[in-house]
Formats: structure tokens, C-alpha cells, sequence
DNA sequence: GCCATCGTTTCACTCTATGCAACGCGTTGT
DNA sequence: ACAACGCGTTGCATAGAGTGAAACGATGGC
């Protein structure tokens, strides 16, 4: 809801972004080791016993105390019978309630079922953490073939279609140090590790309003993606409709890509952007 | 509840008595402030100041401490224009490597996507843990009026669809010991709380396979649900089909249930369970 | 201007967390 | 059968990680 607390005309855009932020780098030895155990959990063969942590650099004696710590807090599991260890579901309940305590997270998965019927393919939103987008929400299409579950996981952006909508719409200067630090790794021959040819794909996709990726993270998959903005005209995330290139022809790729710049549009107004008419004054504000 | 963590408060160590118990508890003060620090985060407001912990007990400098560590490895995120704090995501990617190591979590999504076509009204697929029951999976009917969200939430057995197939299913000591320590709170004034009609219902549910939580958590909410065996004929989750009661008249009932029975023993048979056919296996007792 | 509030840093002290070694116990090998 | 091993568990002494109080700066309100 806008604040109205004043009748003064003035708002207040609040730039602490220089102000404070921690210095000093804080970290604990207990914490470090205890996540690097659930990760280690995440990992390999779903049950571990307690000396198969020893692979990750723990005592046995440190790798028992921290189970059970962690144990009463349902972060692991150890199973019944064989008394071996897993991740827990209380891990599950958390990380559940990261995302539908994203704003986008709450009413977004309505608009992405629409999407799937209109499309035929599956669709997905994700939003940029650090050089990577994590896939927070997906509707499943009714087609056989099915991608690989992708819900949970990151992936570099410069290679999604979600992630270069993402970066095609971000400030100029982000942009830049985004570029200037990531690695451009080819996961397909389509990947795109040239720099200047990202940075001109990007303008492409900023001016057409929808980014594609072709091939370029996995082979055999096409994917057509378009920017989520926020409140403040920021990209906060990206809708992506996916499918392999059969049913994704290149000429059908355009009428996709109206259908997710749609959906992206809703969402976008939902979160209280404006829209596309905002769009022609240049130093709108 | 937090006190016990305030500054200044000197904690005792609690040693449990060697007695016949083989297993000693082990915690960690760090630890378990840590998670609750988190748990915190995943209540009230979305995003907390730093002074905010001050709440759940938390000394400043050791909430500005904990959430640096929790954030250099994502489990915490820190807003960048207003220097607030919210979950990471990387909560959330370990949550789902939670669930989609369990096996049961790899393969259900296309059958409960099935039973929602046939049923036309919201699947579920949970797990007991403790003696509540943890929704894993879930798929979406196309009905306007939606179920509130609950998956990576959890919910009393005695008062679930999913909880009483799973708990008619267990073995009876088992059931008793859990009958001895549930406490059997009225959700709605159809919650059966007396501890010899709920083991009247179990009896029921056993004999005809499916079990039936008529508003008994939700007032308007009628849900059937059938067990889920694994591969040594031990329930290990259960399906259910849940919906308003005016799209889910009694009469329609056997008819939904052998629906979401017929999808249970699909799972089962999937994660090596013989099916009904094989109840005559040679090592019963 | 001053006061209030919030985040950050420093510092001395305490108790947590740790590694080591030894113990039970079940399994394996000879 | 006994011995040797592997695994999980526990006791203990010690290092140093983690802690709270207080001081410090930086904002914002009045």
C-alpha cells in the first residue's frame, strides 16, 4: 500500500544502498561445518552413515554432535531402520517459506498454469541471485516428455532464457560488472562465450521485449523468456516457456513469446509496475 | 520459548541420565539460535531489521553476526535498497533436495497430475513425520475456489485424510504408542477427539482401504485418502483428493476414493510394493 | 541545533565446541 | 572359536570460538 503520511508531494526514495552494510566479514567455524554437512547431504547417495562424513572433513565425534543438533531441529532425518542419515523435511518447510514469502511467490502460480494451457509447454519463473537464476515456480505441461526437474535449482544465467531476460533489462552499470565478472562457460556449441555477442543478443532482447534461448544451456531444448519488473520499474524476475525444439519451432516462436510477455505483463502489474506505457518518457519520475 | 536464549541468561547443560536410555542429546547453543533466527524470519513481516531479533532473544551484535554467516552461504537474503533481512534461497534449494531425494518425491508428480484430470479437484501427497503429517507434493485443480497453501506445511495426523490412512496402516504398536502420546485437539466440532472413536474410524479406514476426513480440519473441507506402501509393505506416505464439501458430496465419495486408491497402489507398486494381488506373500503373519 | 534510533565495531571473558582416545558392540575373517 | 576390524558412542581437557556490554558513527526526526 502507498504511503500517504504526509500531504507534501515529496517521495521518499530511500538510498541506504551505501549507507550501513557489514564491513567486517563475520562467519562461525559451527555454522560453516554445519551447513557444509547438509550439503554434503544434498549430495551422492541419499543415506550417509555417520563416518561417511569424514569425505567432507568432519570427525566423527564433530559429525555426530551436529546431527543430532541438527536432527532435533528436522533439518536431518535418520531413518529408522537402518539409522542412517538424510536431509529433513523441516529443511523443506524453511525453504517453502522463503519463496511464498516472496511477493511473486504468493500469486504467481495461477498465472503460470494460464500460460501452460495457452502454450502447450511448460512454464517457470526464476529470479537472479547473484550471476544465477533459481527457479522458484513451474507449471507442469501435460506432454510427455518432460524436462529435467528444474525447481530449486540455479543455473548461470547468460545461458537461460530467463536469466539473459533478466540481465537485457537491468542498469547499464550492473550489467557491466555482471559481464566484466562472469565466466562464460559453453554448455552447448549454442552458448553464447563471446562477450560482445551477448552484450548485442542482449540488446536484441531488450528491444524486442522477450529473450530466446536456443539450445544454449542443453541441447534439444528451446526456451523463451521476459522480464518481471517490480514496483520501482526494477527486473525482479523472468516467466520462460520451455519445450524441446520439435515442438518449439522457430517460426512459431513469436507467438510464444507475445503469450510470456503477456503473462509477464500481468505479473509485472500485479506487483504495482506501471506497464509498457510508462515507458516513453525517458526520465520518467 | 525464547527467553531461554536472552543474553545474560545462563543456560545448564542437560545431561541425560545414564539410564537404559543408549543415546545421549547433543545441541549446540549456536545452532539453535541460528534456527531460530531463521524461524523468526519465516514469520510476521517479510522482511526484519537487524533490531528486530531483539524478539526472539537475540543480542544485536549476535543477530548482526549470525545473519552475515547465514547470508554468505544464502539462507538469508539482505533486501538491496532497504538493508533488510528475509530468507535465502538457498534454504529453499536444500528444502527441495530434501523432498526430491526421497523417492517417493522423484516420480509421484505425473500421478498426482493424473488423479487431478480423473478427480477434477486438488491431489496431495504427504508423509509422516512424527505424529504429524508433512505435504511433499501437490497439484492443482483448474476450480476457481483454491485450497489454502499447504504443501511444506504440516498438520495432525489424527485430523488428515493422509494421516489417518497412513496411521490405519502402521503396525498396531506403533499406533499405540502414538495413540498414548497424541493429544487430540478439536479443530472443528467434527474433530474426533475421543481416543476410542478415532481408533473405531482407523479400523474402518483399514478394512475398506481409504480414509475420510469429513471437516474434521477445516470446516467446508471434505478429503479422501489411500496409503502409500513401500517396498517392504510399510506405509510410508499417503495420496488424498480434497475439495469444498459442495463439490464433494457424500455420495460421490466410494467414487472419488477408488480413484485415489487405484493412483496409491500405482505409486506403491512403483517403489517395489507387491500390490493387493500379492497379499498372499509367502511370510505373512 | 539536539536527541533518538539503528547498525557496526572493539574488547575481555566465559563456556562452547572440538579432537583425541577409549569403550561397546556387532561383523568379518582366519 | 577367537581375533581383528569397523562403526557409533562417550569422557575429558583444552583452545579458542562465540558472547554481551559498551562505545562509536551515521541517519533521521523534531
Amino acid at each position: 500500500m502507498a504511503s500517504q503520511l504526509s500531504p507534501g508531494v515529496k517521495i521518499p526514495i530511500k538510498r541506504v544502498a551505501k549507507g550501513p552494510r557489514p564491513r567486517k566479514a563475520y562467519s562461525s567455524r559451527l555454522l560453516d561445518r554445519s551447513i557444509l554437512l547438509l550439503k554434503f547431504l544434498a549430495q551422492g547417495p541419499v543415506e550417509k552413515r555417520l563416518s561417511d562424513f569424514s569425505e567432507a572433513g568432519l570427525h566423527k565425534s564433530t559429525a555426530l554432535r551436529l546431527l543430532d543438533a541438527l536432527r532435533r531441529h528436522r533439518f536431518v532425518a535418520v531413518d529408522e531402520v537402518t539409522g542412517r542419515y538424510r536431509l529433513g523435511l523441516g529443511l523443506f518447510e524453511l525453504g517453502l517459506a522463503a519463496v511464498s514469502r516472496l511477493d511473486v511467490g504468493q500469486f504467481a502460480p495461477p498465472f503460470l498454469d494460464a500460460l501452460v494451457a495457452e502454450s502447450g509447454e511448460t512454464a517457470s519463473l526464476g529470479i537472479l541471485e547473484g550471476t544465477d537464476v533459481v527457479y522458484i515456480l513451474r507449471s507442469e505441461c501435460a506432454q510427455p516428455l518432460r524436462l529435467p526437474q528444474s525447481t530449486g535449482r540455479s543455473a548461470p544465467a547468460y545461458c537461460t532464457g530467463i536469466g539473459k531476460a533478466i540481465l537485457a533489462h537491468m542498469e547499464p552499470d550492473r550489467l557491466e560488472t555482471y559481464l566484466a565478472d562472469v565466466t562464460l562457460l559453453s554448455r552447448t556449441p549454442r552458448t553464447l562465450t563471446d562477450r560482445e555477442a551477448l552484450r548485442q543478443d542482449l540488446r536484441r532482447v531488450r528491444a524486442r521485449g522477450w529473450s530466446l534461448d536456443d539450445e544454449e544451456i542443453f541441447a534439444g531444448l528451446r526456451c523463451v523468456a521476459a522480464p518481471i519488473f517490480d514496483l520501482e520499474g526494477r527486473v525482479v524476475a523472468g516467466v520462460s516457456v520451455a519445450g524441446p525444439t520439435n515442438r518449439m519451432p522457430k517460426d512459431s516462436l513469436p507467438l510464444v513469446a507475445s503469450k510470456v510477455v503477456a503473462t509477464a505483463n500481468q505479473i509485472s502489474r500485479r506487483l504495482g509496475h506501471p506497464g509498457r506505457a510508462g515507458k516513453a518518457s525517458p526520465s520518467a519520475n
